[in-house]
DNA sequence: TTGAAAGCGCTACCAA
DNA sequence: TTGGTAGCGCTTTCAA
């Protein structure tokens, strides 16, 4: 067994709190002598005494420790650049304060609901949040501060929100489009992502401008892909074959790329593919791919600093934080072919 | 206060334990009825119990949680695709398991003599070990698992090590070069790296190919760098101006090749550049960096599997896990312009 | 089939 | 300036 506290008291000829006042001097009713101060640091020393960081997480009920919830997760830097901004938003923040931050595969799998309050986290960092009751309630319920990347300001609990301006986004990417000349533009999303807030902001953001425009908006302009694979053959042998594909990620756009390839079906040419987020990843893509931008790393950096700070301020301001978005245009957009 | 056990107790008009029992079963001598066991079950429910982690960690000495040790750390995918392919490996590992993951800014900035036994974890990935006296103390006093990565066989403490095959990697680097016609060829290492057990090997296994291959070693032909930038600057105004220079990482490669740029020296043309690790992030620069490759994904997710299974099986048990080093040969190396 | 007691290592609170 | 006591929430051990 490792050195305890009552170790290094005993031998020092002490008591254990005396030792515990020393080492990590909280209390301030609490003082002792120099001499003996000096006493217990050497025997501590000596004897390699290190705390019990769970002895004390438990008792203070402070961990030190902020945990990152997904909704979904993925290979890094693999289809698109978005946890990899994230993650290196987050350590940013984090490396620079006292806090750790642990990735939890259970609040991956299983419901975040008690996980929330299970002790171990003194707050939360919700990535992808899906706004269902459970969820709500979750965070309702919440004891610690938890933040929201990703959410919209209208709706859902009350909590620090950061989020882009999708409607700005779409809208700079119809704009880009339509000024191409085209006039067949659909929003493709993952099913998953219908139920989310920011998903139905990007929907109606893409609706609008398509109005706006003047572009003509059917049924099937917005789709919600399983299988992207199928669903984007599918999409290219039907009749309402469109010239231009606004995507909810970078996933999803490059997954277009890649089908298209497969498929004989020229990127540009055939049809145009604009992605989302625009990081890095969109530079290594071929074509590369023109997307609209959000500032994912700032954003996390943001949400992280401000998630420590009401930790720190034992408290829980809500508050928005609304990004504007970019749109960067590179070469998987183009002028629709004429036929 | 969230719902503590005894909350349930009471209400469930049980014992504590009784609830312990029948919400996590973990004893074999205590049972309780089917009925008790419904009534228990159903009250936990109504009271939104959730078990505190924390406690039931502290009272186990069982965190499920695996601890990432670094000696340095960078930006994610930013100058290489290294801590991108590690994080691959390591989460791909996890997720399937019941552990989570804890980055620890505190284990960068400090000793991590200490922390191994603070309680936190129930084992260690060490990434990128220095092998100082201080650094194997701890590893030998340590009480949980730990498992290496980029630690070679020869030296250090007894534990699961995981590295790739240096000596061969270094020779497949020379022998490219010296195929192509260079006589002049530098090893470029960060100075930090000198002192670690993979830079000696690195370093020994570059000599030893060099001299295989009958090519020109001279003091200067292995370089510490501190300052890439500066450093870069005057090899290239040197006498002993190199024609091909490898590098320990894609990081010190990549900033050479940013700093030809910036100098007006041009890659491959005037200097060819070999980087190390070969990961995706060598088809992202231009040009396109030759490389030394070792499966890191592959490592990190077997390490972390490795140490998982000790864990678990409350063992230790140590050996060296050897990996082929590969070459990719891409468009930073060429023929040296005849002068 | 059930419960009581004890204690993991540490620190807040109160007493001396 | 110092020390004792109690207890964080849970589970292990032993007793009923």
């Amino acid at each position: 067994m490792a050195t305890t506290i009552r170790d290094v008291a005993e031998a020092a000829g002490v008591s254990a709190m005396a030792v515990s006042k020393v080492l990590h001097g909280k209390g301030d009713n609490v003082r002792v002598g120099v001499e003996t101060a000096e006493t217990i640091r050497r025997v501590a020393q000596e004897l390699q005494y290190h705390p019990n960081r769970l002895a004390r997480s438990f008792r203070q009920q402070k961990t030190q420790t902020i945990g990152v919830v997904f909704s979904q997760f993925g290979r890094i830097g693999e289809l698109d650049g978005y946890f990899t901004a994230f993650l290196n938003g987050v350590l940013s923040a984090t490396l620079q304060s006292e806090y750790g931050l642990t990735i939890c595969p259970n609040l991956v799998k299983s419901s975040v609901n008690g996980v929330i309050n299970d002790g171990r986290f003194d707050g939360i960092l919700w990535c992808k949040p899906d706004y269902s009751d459970l969820s709500a309630q979750a965070i309702e319920r919440s004891e610690i501060p938890i933040v929201m990347m990703h959410a919209p300001d209208a709706e859902g609990p009350k909590v620090p929100r950061f989020c882009c301006d999708n409607p700005l986004g779409l809208r700079l990417a119809v704009e880009h489009l339509v000024e191409l000349g085209h006039q067949q533009i659909v929003f493709v999303m993952d099913a998953a992502n219908q139920s989310t807030s920011e998903g139905q902001e990007r929907i109606s953001g893409f609706e609008t401008a398509m109005i706006a425009r003047g572009v003509t908006l059917t049924d099937e302009s917005v789709r919600y892909w399983t299988n992207p694979t199928e669903d984007f053959a599918q999409l290219m042998s039907s009749k309402a074959k469109p010239t231009a594909a606004i995507t909810y990620s970078e996933r999803l756009a490059v997954s277009i790329l890649r089908q298209s390839e497969a498929l004989g079906i020229r990127v540009p040419e055939d049809i145009s593919v604009v992605g989302f987020d625009s990081t890095t990843y969109c530079e290594t893509t071929r074509p590369r791919l023109t997307a609209i931008s959000q500032p994912i790393e700032q954003m996390a950096f943001d949400a992280t600093n401000i998630l420590i700070s009401n930790i720190d301020a034992d408290q829980s301001a809500s508050r928005a934080f609304l990004y504007p978005c970019g749109f960067d245009v590179r070469e998987s957009t183009a002028a629709p072919r004429f036929r």
